[in-house]
DNA sequence: CAGTGGTCTAGACCACTGC
DNA sequence: CAGTGGTCTAGACCACTGT
């Protein structure tokens, strides 16, 4: 039987804590532990019930809770599994660089690159909108905007999705219209139109996943996500490009450099 | 009754969408639309089974749902309410800048007091320790390290936890191994013994608070926390101190400025 | 005390997976 | 097909809250 040796304890009836709390512990010990590993089946829930002797509703019970923390995932038919985490990919302060832009790379494509990751775009969309109040607050200018989604995959998985907003004065007419902007992405467009870029701000929030983002980024519930907006300033101080995006959190570490003067 | 003007649709039970799902939908709805606000009441449990004329595990279901998207909070004996979120406090990348310890504050109080909150600090803890290897792969230097620890407190509610580790040839015979570093905080100290701090580099990191982390900063199952390893260097490159830092998600944003160049 | 959510039982039927 | 998890019912007893 698959409980054996995975869960050696019994449960106290007497104790305080809850009895699906006792047996998610025991299941979160022996994935704590390594006694189970990545991708390893955990014990189905009728081999849980009769090793434990409660009803199915209780089991469920402790299984949820492995779900919620992310610990677990569930697959119809299948059976309950440790969750596989992917691999990290550092995002460093420097990957808005101009050098990377010299190669004729856009900034996702070099990231993905540099770790060995094959990356791709797809479900582009490119409309005119009236930007949302985050967005217009950091671009300032009160002028129509051209909104470009998409969604960024790394070895064919989802992992951010992304919409940049530049004012419609700076995109109209040129390759940012088009799904395909060109050698270096948008930022070499926007320079192309005399915006050389100074500089970027980022700011990074973290919260769990709306359901439509925990759809389009496969997410399951016990993940969180990076919501990162990123504002791009050129050389005369203006707001020429906005970019919200939102990264799956098991996925990405971002890392920053910080003067202390 | 409470349902009323909440809950205007009633359950289409030949839909493929779960009836659960389609409960959680219509109070999602609610709480999206403003209709619910913050720290409002939901229908409880008997209301909506009585609304909707359903079985006690399925509205159990629909306000679980919501509870692990952070929407919503139960409260034993009183009701689930809509999750409140605190202020958000953001942190600006110049916030370790020297200017900010000439005033012979500490990075936390200074952030504090800029936006009108009372600041606090428990929990120190002052040892000597063997580092973790997330710790010491940056600090490189294999040598004893002191850890100092506590927990920030912000209008009288726990934030952060952060545990910084100095290299005991820096820290010992200083303030660093008393609860209160004096003015400047430990940074000052660092210098103090010759290493003019010259740049720090962040590494952040979101997942889901483990079990102790959400005991002491007091979280609900919906929130996520930020980890933030930040490694301050001196102007010979060499690593002076790495900190260790837990944040609650919902309380902070970081925002960082990247140079284009 | 009445009202609330927390835990647990013992069933039922269904949909999906893999052999 | 057997085995898996997904949904749902109809109860029970408990612990916590506020009056």
């Amino acid at each position: 039987m698959v409980t054996k040796g995975i869960l050696i304890d019994r449960i106290d009836p007497s104790s305080d804590r809850a009895v699906f709390r006792q047996i998610a512990d025991q299941l979160r010990q022996a994935i704590e532990s390594g006694r189970l590993r990545e991708g390893e089946k955990l014990p189905s829930e009728a081999e849980l019930i009769e090793h434990y002797g409660v009803a199915r509703m209780t089991v469920r019970q402790a299984i949820q809770e492995l779900r919620n923390e992310g610990l677990a995932v569930a697959e119809h038919g299948r059976g309950v599994f440790v969750r596989r985490r992917p691999p990290v990919k550092r995002l460093a302060s420097d990957r808005f660089a101009r050098r990377h832009r010299k190669d004729g790379k856009a900034a996702f494509l070099a990231e993905s690159e540099a770790v060995g990751a094959t990356a791709g775009v797809d479900m582009i969309a490119i409309n005119e909108v009236q930007p949302p109040e985050e967005i217009s607050e950091r671009l300032l200018a009160n002028e129509p905007v051209v909104a470009r989604s998409r969604r960024y995959l790394r070895d064919g998985h989802p992992v951010e999705l992304a919409t940049s907003y530049i004012p419609a004065s700076i995109a109209r007419g040129t390759k940012i219209m088009e799904p395909n902007p060109g050698p270096g992405g948008i930022y070499a467009r926007i320079e192309d139109q005399g915006h050389t870029l100074e500089r970027f701000v980022e700011d990074v929030s973290t919260r769990l996943p709306t359901r439509d983002e925990a759809k389009l980024l496969n997410l399951t519930s016990g993940t969180p996500v990076f919501r990162l907006i990123r504002t791009a300033y050129d050389l005369e101080g203006m707001a020429v490009e906005v970019c919200d995006t939102i990264m799956s959190g098991d996925a990405f570490l971002l890392s920053y450099e910080l003067p202390a003067h």
